[in-house]
DNA sequence: ATACCCCTTCGAGCGCGCTCTAAGTCAAGG
DNA sequence: CCTTGACTTAGAGCGCGCTCGAAGGGGTAT
């Protein structure tokens, strides 16, 4: 499988999938006789499980470690088991926190609600005028 | 309120509360008449809302929308309430996610747990070799 | 042979969100 | 008076994860 071919089954631009391999997230890939990379079919599983654990906000550091880990073969099992028994407490203790969020952000959209009508708490500002600055700081102001 | 004080309360540095001003995250402190700022205690609400946003992904250029309408004043509300809804469904979403990257997880491991048995599953190597590359790439090697 | 398009490597650049340094001011305590 | 320590501004630098550009090669269709 060609480079341009896996991007567009994985999703991944062309770039970031050399860039991975550079990394060593990716193996090595075969070379055909012209230097073009010749990609396995079973990437496509790693790549989606990589891409689980970046949702999931693990950085490419420890994937590396997994990744590494993971081509030391069958010893590494347990090491293995362990990083992602971690990363899984991390996911829910994320998952936890961003419930908690919603739940704030369902109060202020109540607080906005109300039939148009303003209520003082949604309002409050706490220091009087914002001075508009941004002088120096930004060009266009694309905000 | 001095800074030091608010980066205590507030967990964040005075270097990133300096920051936030600078960009109109935070109002424009008050200064004392040796020029040191002197936050309004209430400004604790609104750092911890956009701890909020934060936690839940919303990139600084959106917060500073917000920030930007609700000094505009009342007439705002319901573009603010739409900002709101918008990125609630995004939290939404992204908890979902979470939820099935965490199914993922737990049949990783599940598949790593039996009695420290190797399972073929989760051992698969797609591309043999795997090249230790990182030639120039990278420094002392930190992974 | 000539396009054309996808591929290659190497290395620079970027957007984000801070983070830190330098150089200096100010107020309180010993 | 002198030190200490928290504060000030302006601006440079950093870590992350890409993203892109330049310069060139290969294989196929016309």
């Amino acid at each position: 499988m060609k480079i341009g071919d896996l991007a567009k089954r994985t999703g991944l631009s062309t770039h970031t999938l050399r860039y991975y391999e550079r990394i060593g997230l990716l193996p090595y890939a075969d070379r055909d006789r012209s230097g073009q990379r010749d990609f396995d079919a079973s990437i496509l599983t790693w790549i989606e499980f990589l891409g689980r654990l970046k949702t999931t906000g693990m950085p490419i550091r420890d994937m590396l470690r997994y990744a590494a880990l993971r081509d030391e073969g069958d010893a590494t099992g347990s090491s293995r088991r362990q990083i992602l028994e971690v990363h899984r407490e991390q996911v829910r203790t994320q998952i936890a926190e961003l419930q908690e969020c919603l739940l704030v952000l369902d109060t202020k959209i109540a607080g906005y609600a109300s039939d148009e009508q303003r209520t003082k708490e949604n309002d409050a500002r706490p220091n009087a005028r914002r001075k508009p600055l941004r002088s120096r700081t930004a060009g266009p102001v694309t905000h």
